[in-house]
RNA sequence: GGACCGGUAGCUCAGUUGGAUAGAGCAUCAGCCUUCUAAGCUGAGGGUCAUUGGUUCGAAUCCAAUCCGGUUCACCA
């Protein structure tokens, strides 16, 4: 039990005790002690003042003095300063934590609880390479999946790939009209940018044919219908559908120039899923859903025999889930997916890590499956992110204006490399020790970059911020556990007999109290499906440990018990330190 | 126009179910390496928490209105 509960529960009994009536947590606010005031934990009395009828001192000073005389292996005192209520908190309950749990790679983290969560995640198109917003989803969903591990949960981790439709035919047009024949092997080009180079040049043809018609005399909206390349992209999506050869062909040999690119770039970044679906095997799906959703009055026909959804009560309009002439529809296909996901692995909860423009989207398809009775629908949550926006404003594909993954990548590693031969520790490391470094240190400064930021926020990319590895960043988090990781090596072997501690120094206890904190991170995180909430903690930890570290020196202890405390102090920050990068999907060197 | 999200230091962001003098990082300025890694630490300056009103012992936080920014409201995906 934590600190704050343990300290709930006794306050609870203590009042109920001197007031004769029942008490709830919900009665009272626990608080860390403000570090101008003595004391470790505060309880805040002001809103018990108005039931019992009495001043906050009066409470306090007999809630202080029941708690203290009580509980004084717990409590060694209290102070009263304008209706707060100050406790100290004995030294021996913090030694005891740090005793008990300094060693536990598995600290805060829960049991399995026997339940399965889907995090979908990633659902990229295979007509051009993963840019800056991809990497924030997939950082997302991949530390979103960890910290539901770490609670308990099994997950699996799935993608959509986007693989069909107009757009990639696109591509495909572009490629048969201007390649002549290249492909990423003959051109020693990556196979997603290879393709999305086509895709690039069908706009920028599509835009000159639809420009020399409205210079020929035809409306905007007339020269976009007839424009050629416009014409032979939309006769290509009826061959695909018609499953016609040759396209079908050409199709799964971009496909699989792109696949090949993409993989490239999830292993570069350390992501991965455990199933990958198709929207060309999806987007069927949910035909038959339709028809049931009709005999059960959940759906409705219009004249024209299109397929409806009233979602009016709910505050939402009318959504069609069928055109007139029988085909499927965006929606139709995710409600498909969802009850496919849910016969297959009888999830609980199906997380959808997607950009908040999808908001609307996603509140229908939620409602539409409850309505439908698919699966376990009330557990469909849509983990719902911001934009990522550059300094000069928003990513446009089609001005060129995306920052690409790989190329991101590649400058960040450049900077790892830069900043760490500047710095010359570690020139004894072998070639593929520093690649592996500069990778370590790269990635994480990226992760948690974008991680950092509550996801439902848009957030703003600055380069000179990104490569900056000061202050609030990844490698500062990294650079505070390799510096532990040499203290412990150059320590050796030693071991804990059970000692007496002296009392804890202000900067000691910091380090433990902030420890101590570190279960209730890790519920709070997925609670709220917040990597953030890891990162700004996994910093405070370190910036704590870090002014411990300049103020007290760990090998040359006033003692040898100091020694032993600060010995366990350091293994389990670093501990900490480790396992929440690891809930972010950033990695920790030994040295650096 | 309706709906949803946001507005906190020059910049990027924290800020728990309302709690004490609103916090970090970057940037600026001033200090700290003969001692465990200075990718670090200490300190200073910098705020009308968009605006106005309300709720109360107490509001960045809750309510209402207004202003500004974004997204969405397709028989596109």
């Amino acid at each position: 039990m934590s600190i704050v509960s343990t300290i709930q529960q006794t306050v609870i009994s203590s009042l109920s005790a001197l007031y004769n009536q029942p008490f709830t947590e919900k009665d009272f606010q626990v608080n860390q002690t403000k570090p101008e005031f003595e004391g470790d934990y505060t309880v805040v009395l002001f809103s018990l003042v108005k039931s019992l009828k009495l001043s906050p001192d009066a409470i306090g000073t007999a809630l202080g003095n029941d708690l203290v005389s009580k509980n004084a292996e717990r409590f060694t005192g209290f102070n009263i300063i304008k209706g707060f209520l100050n406790l100290s908190i004995a030294d021996s309950y913090w030694t005891d934590l740090l005793q008990k749990n300094y060693n536990d790679i598995c600290y805060g983290k829960k049991p399995m609880n026997g339940k399965k969560v889907m995090v979908e995640y990633s659902s990229p198109n295979t007509n051009k390479p993963l840019h800056l917003g991809h990497l924030r989803n997939n950082f997302l969903g991949w530390s979103v999946s960890e910290i539901l591990k770490a609670n308990g949960y099994e997950v699996i981790k799935s993608a959509i790939v986007n693989d069909r439709g107009i757009h990639i035919c696109k591509s495909m047009i572009a490629w048969q009209l201007f390649a002549s024949g290249q492909t990423p092997a003959s051109t020693g080009t990556k196979g997603d940018h290879f393709v999305g180079k086509y895709y690039v040049q069908f706009n920028d043809e599509y835009k000159r044919q639809a420009d020399e018609l409205i210079a020929a005399g035809k409306t905007k909206e007339e020269a976009e219908k007839e424009a050629p390349i416009m014409k032979a992209t939309q006769q290509m999506l009826l061959d695909w559908e018609a499953g016609k050869p040759e396209v079908i062909e050409l199709w799964k040999t971009m496909n699989q120039w792109v696949y090949s690119g993409f993989d490239a770039t999830y292993k570069r970044i350390g992501s991965d899923f455990d199933i990958t679906y198709y929207e060309s095997n999806t987007y069927l799906l949910g035909k038959k859903i339709v028809q049931d959703g009709l005999d059960k009055n959940v759906f409705f026909k219009k004249e024209d025999n299109s397929i409806w959804i009233d979602l009016t009560a709910d505050g939402l309009d009318e959504k069609i889930v069928q055109r007139k002439d029988g085909t499927s529809v965006y929606i139709t296909q995710d409600i498909g997916l969802a009850e496919q996901k849910y016969e297959q692995y009888h999830i609980d909860q199906s997380i959808y890590v997607i950009g908040n423009e999808q908001d609307y989207h996603m509140k229908v398809l939620k409602l539409i499956c409850q309505k439908l009775g698919i699966g376990n629908a009330a557990g469909i949550y849509h983990l719902s992110y911001g934009m990522v926006e550059l300094t000069s404003g928003k990513m446009k594909s089609r001005e060129g204006t995306v920052v690409d993954a790989d190329d991101l990548v590649d400058e960040m590693v450049a900077t790892s490399r830069q900043h760490t031969e500047e710095l010359g520790k570690v020139k004894d490391f072998t070639e593929v020790e520093l690649t592996e470094l500069f990778d370590t240190l790269a990635l994480g400064a990226m992760k948690f970059y974008l991680l950092r930021v509550d996801p439902k926020k848009t957030m703003v990319f600055n380069p000179q911020d990104s490569i900056d590895f000061h202050g609030f960043t990844g490698p500062f988090v990294q650079y505070t556990h390799a510096r532990i990781k040499s203290i412990l090596r150059k320590a050796g072997e030693w071991s804990m007999l059970n000692e007496q501690w002296t009392a804890l120094l202000p900067l000691e206890k910091a380090v433990i109290v902030m420890a101590e904190q570190y279960p209730n991170i890790i519920e709070q995180a997925c609670r709220e499906h917040n990597p953030s909430v890891i990162a700004n903690y996994v910093f405070q930890l370190a910036q704590t440990f870090n002014s411990f570290y300049t103020e007290h020196s760990v090998a040359n202890a006033e003692t040898e018990e100091k020694k032993k405390l600060r010995l366990q102090l350091a293994t389990m920050t670093a501990t900490i330190l480790k396992s929440g990068m690891e809930l972010l999907g950033i990695k920790v060197p030994e040295r650096m």
